[in-house]
DNA sequence: GTCTATACGGTGATAGAC
DNA sequence: GTCTATCACCGTATAGAC
């Protein structure tokens, strides 16, 4: 009320942050493509300017430093894979074998499994040791996503009428597992295709919770 | 015979080859400290060379590029590891069950699963995507492993009359149950103990093979 | 064999025109 | 906001003395 006079500006506050969303999105998904097609240390400003098709000027414009855009992109990264298992929990239901079964599922989908999202979280990964901020990204988000396990297995262990204070391990368990997996996918060594690691995982579930064999089926049959 | 001519060499041979073995050895070594302390993008020749104690032209004049003597580090990783597996192996004896207890907890052994070799892991499996070297060693050994996990759960399959053909399926999900603790302890995200991974992976096979209980019991205790 | 000195390219980040 | 030009630095690998 106190900012009523003066006529329209023609270059409103919002359009300029819009412009800045988008423009920082647009490195982003170019950084990602470069480590893709480059590595993490083989991606540079000038990839990153190269494959978003503007200047190295714009990137350090946005981003200040090159590991606040690296940084930005692992968040980016997480945010779609957290939003790929929120969705399918969401969808799973209330059962708790149901949701356990859909956390799992949604690791092997593909816009997270694919060997290109597998080089993006492997690239990053190795350098968490000596990069503590994207160790920290990691961290936290990989924080949501074993709770959300843990919760899981924890009434599901609840409702058999089974010792519940197993939940933790045998998240961590269920975790290590499709994580471990997918590093065989990445790696191209032992199991290669999302689904056959998906059957494996179900596989093992079947033996932790044979009160519910149907659930954890072998799918794609 | 066509050679025995003149007196004792100064230098024989055999002499030669040890000093450049010692010398291999030596940046070898001096390679894997150094990704430990500065990760493998911050492992340059120069960090090699101060950590050796030798000056960077010797390690160009035994390796040719960087990317020879780090393939060589990661060998030497590799060779470490299947070391340790294989005499576990070798000393677990005949019964099924107890040679694949032993791979796994060999597995969990402080020299291949302490933090530091971790983060030789990690590094260097981060960069395999874009070093084609880097892949064709992890692959060479990590089939080594995987024909020796699946040969100790198929020989437990049959023993318990169970179908055998089930073995490389349960093979490569305890290989990805290992590999990814390793990556929650690497990370130190949720399980961080080597003890714990451990116990988690015996819970894990004693569902996986219920005839069986005791020998995957809650080590430890 | 081992060293120092150096060539040469590429790096992240800055400066300043538009 | 976006660009080009540029800086100071550090990377690998080579050359050549000892």
């Amino acid at each position: 009320m106190s900012q009523d006079s003066g006529g329209v500006q023609p270059r409103p506050r919002k359009e300029r942050t819009e412009n800045a969303a988008r423009r920082r999105g647009q490195l982003i998904e170019a950084a990602l493509r470069s480590i893709i097609e480059n590595g993490l240390p083989g991606t540079t400003l000038a990839t990153v300017a190269r494959e978003a098709g503007l200047s190295q000027g714009v990137a350090v414009f946005y981003f200040q430093t090159k590991e606040g855009l690296l940084a930005a992109a692992l968040e980016r990264h997480y945010e779609r894979y957290e939003e790929n298992w929120r969705q399918a929990l969401d969808a799973a239901g209330d059962d708790p074998a149901e949701r356990l079964a859909a956390l799992v599922r949604a690791d092997f989908h593909p816009s997270v499994c694919s060997r290109e999202a597998q080089i993006v979280w492997h690239a990053f990964w190795g350098e968490a040791s000596s990069r503590p901020l994207f160790n920290r990204i990691a961290d936290r988000f990989d924080t949501h996503r074993s709770d959300a396990l843990e919760a899981a297995a924890a009434a599901l262990l609840a409702e058999l009428g089974r010792d519940t204070s197993e939940a933790r391990a045998l998240g961590a368990g269920i975790e290590g597992l499709t994580d471990g997996l997918w590093l065989q996918i990445y790696l191209a060594s032992g199991i290669t295709r999302p689904a056959e690691a998906l059957a494996v995982t179900f596989r093992f579930l079947r033996a932790l919770f044979p009160e519910r064999p149907a659930v954890f089926g072998a799918p794609g049959d």
